[in-house]
DNA sequence: TAGGCCATCTGGTCCT
DNA sequence: AGGACCAGATGGCCTA
C-alpha cells in the first residue's frame, strides 16, 4: 500500500482511447463524468438501440473480433461491462449493510451510516471481543464445574428430566457485557466443537437461541438444545446473481 | 473550502 | 473466452 505512489498506474499514461470513448460516450448519452447515485440508473441507457440478439452478438464475439467493431458496438460492449462492474458492488455494498445490521452500534434513521471502512474495523473488533468473552465463558465454565466429566460438568440435574423450556422461561438470563448488552446474540457452544462451514457463516441465520439454560445461567449444550442447522448446499458467491 | 466518503468507469489480471 | 476481481482515476455530495 505505502507502494501505490510507486506504482505505475494501469491506465494508459495517454489518454486517447478513454476520450475516444468518453467522448462517443458523453454525446450519445450526454455522459459529464461520474454518475452520482442519486441519478437514474445509467444501466436504463447502456444497451440503448441494440436488440437482445444484437446483445448476444456482441457477447459472443471474441476480442479479435471486436477490434474491427465500430464505436457503437465498442460503447455497447463497455456498457456491458460497467453495468457488471455496477452489479459486482452493489451486491458488496449489500452485503456490507448486513454487515452494519448486525454489528453492535446504535441504528436509526437519525444515525449516520458507519463508512465501510469503520464497518470492517468495527467487525473485526466485534469478533475478537466475541471471541475473548467465548474463552472467558469457557474459562469460568471449567472452573465452575470442575474435572467432573463432560455431561456432568455441562448438564444441571434438571436437564436429566429433559423438561426444556421455552427460552422465555429461562430462569437466569446470561449476564452480558453492558456496553453490549442485548446487542450480543446468543452464544451458540456448538461452535466449539463443530464449526460450521463458511458457507453456512455467509449464507445461514443466526442460530436460534438455546432451548434451555443450565443453573449458572450457561447455555446446554446437549445435542437436544443444538439450534438445528439445515443442511446448505456449498456455497458458491455467483448465486447472489 | 478542504477533506472524507462514495459511485462509477476503466483496463489489467486471474480464474473457470 | 468470458466473467470475476482488483485498483487507479474521477467527480459529486456532504460536513466541519
Amino acid at each position: 500500500m505505502e507502494s501505490d505512489t510507486s506504482r505505475v498506474s494501469s491506465r494508459p499514461s495517454s489518454p486517447e482511447v478513454d476520450d475516444l470513448f468518453m467522448s462517443t460516450l458523453r454525446a450519445s448519452r450526454g455522459y459529464t463524468g461520474a454518475v452520482s447515485s442519486t441519478q437514474s440508473d445509467p444501466l436504463d441507457v447502456g444497451l440503448r438501440g441494440l436488440s437482445p440478439e444484437e446483445e448476444e452478438e456482441l457477447v459472443r464475439m471474441s476480442k479479435k473480433d471486436r477490434k474491427l467493431l465500430s464505436e457503437n458496438e465498442l460503447q455497447s460492449i463497455r456498457l456491458k461491462i460497467n453495468s457488471r462492474e455496477r452489479k459486482r458492488m452493489h451486491d458488496l455494498n449489500v452485503a456490507m449493510d448486513g454487515l452494519r445490521e448486525v454489528m453492535p452500534y446504535a441504528h436509526g434513521p437519525s444515525v449516520r451510516k458507519l463508512s465501510k471502512i469503520a464497518t470492517l474495523l468495527l467487525a473485526r473488533n466485534y469478533i475478537l471481543m466475541l471471541s475473548n468473552s467465548l474463552e472467558e465463558m469457557k474459562r469460568l465454565v471449567s472452573e465452575i464445574y470442575g474435572s467432573s466429566g463432560h455431561h456432568a460438568a455441562f448438564h444441571p440435574p434438571a436437564c436429566a428430566t429433559m423438561t426444556h423450556a421455552p427460552v422465555a422461561t429461562h430462569p437466569t438470563p446470561v449476564p452480558t457485557h453492558p456496553t453490549v448488552h442485548a446487542l450480543l446474540p446468543p452464544v451458540s457452544t456448538s461452535s466449539l466443537t463443530a464449526p460450521r462451514a463458511p458457507h453456512a457463516l455467509l449464507k445461514a441465520p443466526p442460530p436460534a437461541s438455546f432451548q434451555h439454560w443450565g443453573v449458572s445461567g450457561m447455555p446446554c449444550p446437549c445435542s437436544m438444545c443444538q439450534p438445528h442447522l439445515p443442511h446448505l448446499p456449498p456455497m458458491r458467491l455467483a448465486d447472489s446473481k
